[in-house]
DNA sequence: CATGAATGAGGATTCATTCAT
DNA sequence: TATGAATGAATCCTCATTCAT
């Protein structure tokens, strides 16, 4: 208990510390420091830096994918699956973002040729996490795009990334959906999946009639495209 | 003009170490090695070292806003000129990818104090840009989302960046589009304009009828959604 | 005991792991893992890492001085004695050789303060001990220098280091002496006595015979000399 | 030059340092301080701690084996061209004790594995200047043992060895030998040559006589053994 | 007695920056 | 202007030593 103890101080001090700056300006004395633990204590846990680093981005990454995996076991309508889904990856990369810069960081450096693998291993679980979910949608007939699924789950996931990091989090008026409040927003979904000629945001609501009225007006633009 | 070259030439040199490794990795005795200049003359024209990765990085930023109002200029359909700009910025985040990973960091460290306002006004530059594109669609009715244009902006540039960085700039079948090849393919934008409900990718074409037949299908998703 | 035993253990270790490596390369992890003993106990034995390698020479040291003198102990002729006590020191050298590695190392860091002058005892003892054969030879009349004995027992020491050491135990041809074969040949004996001037080595046998032969020559050689 | 003036005072530097201590022993710090240098500067000339010592070492060596070759080079009786390279090397153990002890560390550690064999080639061609020598001595019939001359050599260096080292370079009355004084006096080479049955050492001259007493007198020792 | 987790002083090494030429 | 040798502050990491169990 006590080693897994100081394992995880040292573990939450990194993560802080990455919240302000980068691998680089970040010292392992500082991490002992605010870990209140030896220097060479974290030697004991971590075989280097490199490594104290990737496995606390690890850490946070599991724990992500093991939110929307556990909402995945409950039979959850697809609708509210890809809402919840979102909402975990968005409070994520809100909440623990030093974590996706860590990966981010990770993927490039050649100091990461050991780790490189298994980052991007996770990574694509996340993918596939999300993949499966669209795959759901597409079975109830509610996606329909031919893009394979793993693109569809990259560009959600690029479009989270761009609200929680770019945006600060606030993607405007229309963010606060409904009770929760905390997460992402049902603005999101809709995007993903009527996209920018349909009718959603600030008035979102989500619902047969939305939906269909979506479709109807995207027809008539599609109508009056030139080329 | 001699030294104008010089300038050039660390500033390359800089953005082509950038592909590879990440600031601190970088130390400037390569930089000068491969700019094929003293090391102390990377200080006449650079103040710093991080002085010399800001400028890089808005040179390349300039470079790529500048493509897109170049379009911007022409009197182009909606469609078009969102094409065209979405291929600009596609080919950038692909071809000088490490543009933006700088950006990126820069916008971290503490050291980018001085330069962090400018840079966020850059970036604030290009999602402009693109909301003016996208009001374009909204004024012609092709866009009917209520989410406010830097919104759509930014969730374009995050799919974007997923389709260049996370993907490698292939998105699965259905990419190959048309002739060029190159830049951004069609899917992107169909995606962005009707999202994963809508049907398209693979066997996209743009024209009415594909875009027919994508908002006839939709309907019928729609009529068999459960909740 | 079981203190002593472990005691031994430690003992043990340290000196087999300098037979790869010096003072400075070994870590107290590794004495203690190879001991099979907990890292603390080595301080229950030893005050310090200086200590434990002191002790740990001045035990093997020890050792070989008490071979040399158990065969004084014994009436055996002086050739007999010089030829046990040159075959002990130099199976020590060659077996037992950190030690007396470590015995170097030890007299010369500043750390050794405390012990040097016990070391440097220790040496002198095996010195006399050898010494004090070479007496014998002088008293018999084989030993006829009129170098001092203390100087004559370094130039064997010298001797024998060489062989076990700089050339790894083989004298090259004549080496295999008799039977045993393990030990100093008598190459070295010979040589000792009758120097490079003297014919032996390749074809030595002990017994009177050579010796007469090897004498004759010599004489010869002298004859032929010029200058 | 200056390069070269400061490779200079850091070598110096490393060497002198080298008479007290161990390679582990000093730091870097000290090298540079000593040398006058920054720290950073001696990696300017060396890639390495090790090589830095290593250097060191090679240089110390290569002047040692280059007065040997020079004296080699004129035509010199076999005895004064040994008793010139044995002085050669006597002064080299005494004066610059410290480049053996590192050769000699240098040789263990396995970070010396770059460098081990570059060592091992330079240690055997102070051997073979020294068996060419001595081979030399064979020609011309004042050298008699059918030991190889290799092991001869070895044999002569470890007596230099012990003389310089073990004894601190006193090797008791008789030293001073002849007019020069400062080097190793004709005891040495008049032991290797005649060995201890041979008459010589306080009184030692050397000479025909001398030399046949000695055989005489040792063809009667060897008469009176019994085993 | 025995242990090994914890510690932090100490040292090799790197690299941005300066400055004499 | 242009250079690159020189510098030393800064940092990762090791390992002898301690001490609570």
């Amino acid at each position: 208990m006590a080693e897994t103890d100081k394992r995880k101080r040292i573990i939450r001090a990194a993560e802080q510390l990455f919240h302000a700056r980068q691998f680089h300006e970040i010292t392992l004395d500082e991490v002992a420091r605010r870990a209140d633990v030896g220097k060479g204590t974290i030697y004991l846990y971590f075989s280097d830096k490199h490594d104290l680093f990737y496995q606390t981005a690890m850490a946070g990454f599991e724990e992500m994918c093991g939110v929307i995996r556990e909402n995945a076991s409950r039979r959850l309508s697809f609708r509210e699956e890809l809402a919840r889904a979102t909402r975990g990856v968005s409070d994520f990369f809100r909440l623990r973002r030093p974590i996706f810069h860590m990966i981010r960081a990770e993927l490039k450096g050649p100091g990461a040729g050991v780790h490189r693998g298994a980052m991007l291993q996770r990574r694509r679980q996340l993918t596939q996490l999300l993949a499966a979910i669209i795959g759901r949608g597409k079975a109830v007939g509610e996606v329909r795009s031919a893009l394979p699924l793993l693109v569809l789950a990259e560009y959600l996931l690029g479009m989270l990334r761009a609200r929680a990091l770019e945006m600060g989090g606030c993607a405007g008026p229309g963010t606060a959906g409904r009770g929760k409040g905390r997460g992402a927003d049902p603005g999101v979904v809709e995007f993903f999946l009527h996209g920018a000629a349909g009718r959603h945001g600030a008035t979102a609501r989500h619902g047969t009639a939305a939906g269909a009225r979506v479709t109807r007006r995207t027809r008539n633009a599609i109508g009056t495209r030139k080329k």
